[in-house]
DNA sequence: TCTGTTTGGTCAGCATTGTTGACGCATCCT
DNA sequence: AGGATGCGTCAACAATGCTGACCAAACAGA
């Protein structure tokens, strides 16, 4: 049933190879391997974040709230501008979430010495507090991967994640992992 | 600022070393190395799907339409019922997508055979062109992050990310790769 | 066969989080 | 002095989740 190869008849780039069952076989685990990949993202990723989406359900907040305390905690002084080119969003959609986190005093602003249009984002005592259950949520799921998998495999899934990412955002990276260790 | 260690009580399995400070550099490394890990997953997946979504975006489709595409795919015949377990979405967030995916000639019904009732779901020639289209989109992407980060780191980021899974999408993911190998 | 359950579809309404476009204000820089 | 920059905000819209309610067709057991 439903074994039309339709979609197979774009196939690309098959090696023509002398014996076509061979070269058949090396395509399939290829592909195979591949179609692994976008599972284990797609169910990894979901539930890698489901423990901290709950908590946050319970304080009417969403996976965006989340990441705000994560990189301002991540980087205390951050600018909105920095923020903004972290995430990847604009700013109205950030002062929809950042602007109520404010008013609930999980974030603090302050202007800037040397350029005071600069609003430096921090967490207060409140906002780490949160930010730090959020954390050992996913750590502890972390944790536990981590612990299954082994230390070489936890090496690996590092250099594969960084590759996964763009360019821009291994510039990101870096410049959080700089101000992670003053 | 924000050394407060409170977080770190519940910390597992942290050797108890007779030099506090060789503990708290142990501790402070393990922390730094799990806020890579966050890094890592939400930047590494955001560039993962940033592909896709371009393509899907100028035919007015989103991620939810992705993930239908691949999943129908993946397992074609699939009933309703285990395509929205798979997706762990109510049957409305998914009809909202699935049934304009039919309309428009991606994806087509077919009642079962001993089960009338269920719907059994594949894709047309065109549902299979446009998701291979995504998953070549996807395929080179991972392959360069493979090929960037060698045989053994992938065997790695496999295990780690399958312990990422929560049980049951590690169930999921076993039905996945029994059907895609008949 | 009658009845209750299961499978799937649909309507209505709502929340979150993303988008554009258009302004306004304070501040910086030339 | 005047243009560029950093930030905030209003308005409208789109995608994708959710709940609750209700219906029809088909199955399954008494």
């Amino acid at each position: 049933m439903l074994t039309k190869q339709s979609g197979m008849a774009a196939m690309p780039a098959a090696p023509q190879t002398a014996q076509p069952a061979a070269g058949r076989d090396l395509l399939f685990l290829r592909e195979s391997e591949l179609r692994l990949a976008q599972d284990l993202l797609f169910f990894g990723y979901r539930d890698f974040t489901a423990g901290p989406d709950k908590l946050l359900a319970e304080l009417n907040m969403g996976r965006a709230h989340h990441r705000v305390l994560h990189f301002v905690g991540r980087r205390p002084g951050i600018t909105v501008g920095d923020l903004l080119t972290i995430l990847g969003i604009t700013k109205q959609s950030l002062g929809r979430v950042l602007q109520p986190m404010i008013e609930d005093g999980y974030v603090t602003q302050a202007a800037g010495r040397q350029d005071k249009r600069q609003r430096l984002l921090s967490l207060t005592e409140k906002g780490a507090a949160l930010e730090r259950q959020l954390y050992e949520c996913q750590r502890d799921w972390v944790m536990r991967a981590y612990r299954e998998a082994g230390p070489q495999a936890v090496e690996g899934f590092r250099r594969v994640m960084r590759g996964l990412m763009g360019e821009q955002a291994r510039g990101e990276l870096e410049r959080l992992e700089r101000a992670a260790q003053p």
